[in-house]
DNA sequence: TAACTTTGGTTTATAATATAAACTAATTTA
DNA sequence: TAAATTAGTTTATATTATAAACCAAAGTTA
């Protein structure tokens, strides 16, 4: 009846940065940071928990002289946001 | 754009309860536990806060000599899922 | 050039949550 | 009458989410 929901993917701003990825290329920390209007320490930790999982990739370099923190949606993070997606629905569409 | 999630509902058992007693006219704590396939502890503690925040009315009973929780969704409680639900497709339409 | 501020983060502390385990009390059943 | 079942509640614990505090480098201002 209820299908279990990713708990990895069932946290708001997780949810939000997949759901920012899932339609770009690619995005850095600052402009996820703005779109989801989270605090920076905040999107540091669910970034690091998405990367674990592998459901993102995050790459560290510069940008000039200044620190750049790009990440990108991984055909594993494309899975389990639609899983989580599907499963959703057994509790939203009565 | 990612739309405040009311953290209330956004809870997978607490969901699900209101996800059920939105179809029905009312259900037991057995019903709602078999349901939801949660136990006892779990949705005693979910339910008292789906009561304290008034989303559901509980009235507890007696059928026949055993103890029997009857649990109600509100107007406050169909109001507030029907506002988890449109602000959910900010994160799932993308 | 010394002293602030800003940028782009990370680490750490804390409060809230979800959850199961342990418990209670009454009722059947063997 | 002892054991098991029903219908829950209370409590303990582990995990989370989150913001606050922090850091280093670069840029700005005086």
């Amino acid at each position: 009846m209820f299908k279990k929901l990713d708990p990895l993917l069932h946290s708001e701003l997780r949810l939000a940065v997949i759901s920012l990825l899932i339609g770009l290329e690619s995005a850095d920390f600052t402009f996820i940071k703005e779109r989801t209007a989270a605090t920076a320490g905040n999107l540091s930790v669910q970034i690091d928990k998405l990367e674990k999982a592998n459901y993102i990739s995050v790459e560290k370099s510069f940008k000039g002289k200044r620190p750049l923190t790009t990440c990108k949606i991984t055909p594993t993070g494309v899975a389990a946001f639609e899983k989580y997606v599907a499963h959703l629905k057994s509790y939203i569409n009565k």
